[in-house]
DNA sequence: TTCTACTATTCAAACGTTTGAATGTCAACA
DNA sequence: TGTTGACATTCAAACGTTTGAATAGTAGAA
């Protein structure tokens, strides 16, 4: 029983316990083409072997002879946003038919973390990358680097084509605008804003969106009825964000029957804080979310929102990495970035309705 | 400028052009002991030309060389279940202070994804795994070629010290009870149970602990109230279960005035199908959940449920895998498995209260 | 017989690091 | 002058794999 020091089966081991050369266990194992003149009974006898003794090729022996790792980095800004998993999602499936693995990191929304995973994975030696980042990073630095290496890279969730990088991303004024339309076309006319936190990209697009909207179908929104929510430590904590504004307007006494959240999680605080006060949804007050999470599904009443269409977007991120990956192969330049805003789709559950007649919470 | 063909930054690089050696230049940058005897104006010239020259060490070349990865594989059943997360958060802590660095896989509830990843952890010469798995999968063979390579390996989410795996778990039983205690106190007496899907196999012991509790405090359980999720496909297809449970319920006529359910997406489903049905949570009927996963905290009624200590369970499993590293170094012989049973808590919400005094919906 | 062609297998170099041993330099000491 | 030791740097082998080139062995063709 051949032991190995260093607790793992080698090539070596395989080849001594079968009585063949090193090369001659590598061409079968790794099907390479020279496998087909190896004789059928040696072929058996090496696989045998190999699967008796538990054989596993080491990953680091070969990509550094291969000199490619087949793996594709998957930086996600906090897993823990339930924003991120279908967008991992789509990755993976975007890689599935392909031999590239993702190297799934979690930064844990932490500027620290983030850096040093993104140095790991260019020491793995990631093919490419791809980063998922609604949230607040300055990544010029560490992005630069990246590209000093040459490692094809692409970003989900913020356009920074301005630099030079492939973003792809939601249509977030096409989502704001959806939003406000569609309550208008419920009924109702006074209709309070949750605005996304200064700090994060989408919060103006989703603003503009629903300005512009409401200006089209003569909506007049109340300056006094915008709030903002605060800086965000977490995904989460657009629910006590949403909880507060919606104390906030409720105190102010102002009349409305909508609320136009920045995400599923300020609309489910908003949600609380409307049942808290005694109010019912949809029937006193309509609320809209956005992104389409899967706590906005299971809620009761289950939330209206702008869907995102997170996999699809991941997917295409996937899509474009590979692309690149083949480009440079032909090609010495890097080719232009690509920019995609894709589609926001309305998605009606129960939370929004018809206003009452005789309108108005408070 | 030196641009090498493989697009990356090699020592050799780094070296030729500051004009020293290979070794010189390695010894410097990965701080070897014996970097104290280089000149600190060479030390200092050989880190700002790395720098220049965008350098990352080759991980692969690196670990093959000093023949350890520095990595933990973590295995995930489903990331898309919110239950998973903060799991994973409590490995990444655990592992922060070390100097390993977790490779996250994510299997999405597929038994080939499942084998391929596990495969490459153990490629990727992994030093240790954990896996989570609170699905069903009969791991059997592929975690005995773990054991084949002498990789410790610790399961979370399942009872596998039989197989003579270290695993941490909740203590479902305990849950169980709590539950059915919980209930009890508040006054409820009739109470409908949604037990866990046969293949899964938290099932089982929560419901022999809401069995024992329920005799203990002498209450009866009516058969017909005791209903089965089916078979689930996904982790969140406990939602359709719950409503479709509490839709035969009512349908069934008879009374009761809570329902403990086997989590908290069915929870969810449970208080979806109640207000469809025209009642009100908790006023017409109490709800329980169980895990304490994000959904039931932010959904209107927030879902009383018991609580898994997930986050420090996936701490253990870290520091348990850091121990059997520890140990390896020492004596040659495999230490016997552990096995954690982690209290669980109760988290009282909203969605509990004292049955009405007229009480049962129909 | 020699040549060619094919089959089956092995040699040996290379991938980028690390590191124990070796080399060279310089100053101080005997 | 030679010896010792400290310092600064380099040599060269090794990690486990892959692969172009080389080596045998066999068989059929000229």
């Amino acid at each position: 029983m051949p032991q190995r020091k260093s607790g793992h089966v080698t090539l070596l081991d395989v080849a001594r316990a079968c009585g063949f050369s090193v090369s001659t266990v590598s061409i079968v194992l790794s099907e390479a083409p020279l496998s087909q003149n190896v004789a059928e009974k040696t072929r058996q006898q090496i696989r045998a072997m190999a699967r008796q003794l538990g054989y596993h090729p080491d990953a680091s022996a070969r990509s550094l002879r291969r000199r490619h790792s087949q793996t594709i980095g998957v930086l996600a800004y906090d897993l823990s946003d339930p924003f991120c998993i279908p967008i991992v999602r789509g990755i993976q499936a975007g890689l599935q038919p392909t031999s590239y693995l993702p190297l799934l990191m979690d930064a844990q929304t932490e500027r620290r973390l983030f850096d040093s995973y993104l140095k790991m994975i260019l020491e793995r030696r990631a093919e490419g990358v791809i980063v998922i980042a609604s949230w607040v990073f300055e990544e010029a630095n560490l992005l630069a680097d990246v590209e000093k290496n040459h490692v094809p890279i692409v970003i989900v969730g913020r356009d920074l084509t301005g630099r030079g990088i492939s973003s792809v991303l939601v249509d977030n004024e096409a989502g704001g605008a959806l939003a406000m339309r569609h309550l208008h076309q419920l009924g109702h006319r006074k209709i309070a804003v949750i605005r996304g936190p200064e700090e994060l990209f989408d919060s103006e697009p989703r603003w503009a969106g629903a300005r512009r909207a409401a200006e089209e179908v003569g909506i007049r929104l109340d300056p006094r009825l915008v709030l903002q929510l605060p800086s965000m430590v977490d995904p989460t904590s657009g629910f006590q964000g949403g909880l507060s504004c919606v104390r906030q307007m409720l105190a102010s006494g102002l009349k409305f029957t909508a609320i136009a959240a920045f995400d599923d999680l300020t609309a489910l605080g908003a949600v609380r804080g409307l049942t808290e006060a005694g109010l019912r949804v949809p029937e006193d007050c309509s609320v809209l979310g956005f992104d389409d999470v899967l706590p906005a599904e299971v809620a009761t009443p289950g939330i209206t929102t702008i869907r995102q269409p997170l996999r699809e977007m991941g997917l295409l991120a996937a899509r474009w990495t590979l692309d690149a990956l083949e480009q440079r192969e032909k090609s010495a330049k890097r080719p232009a970035p690509r920019l995609e805003m894709s589609p926001p789709e309305l998605v009606v559950r129960t939370s929004s309705g018809k206003p009452k007649r005789r309108s108005a919470p408070s």
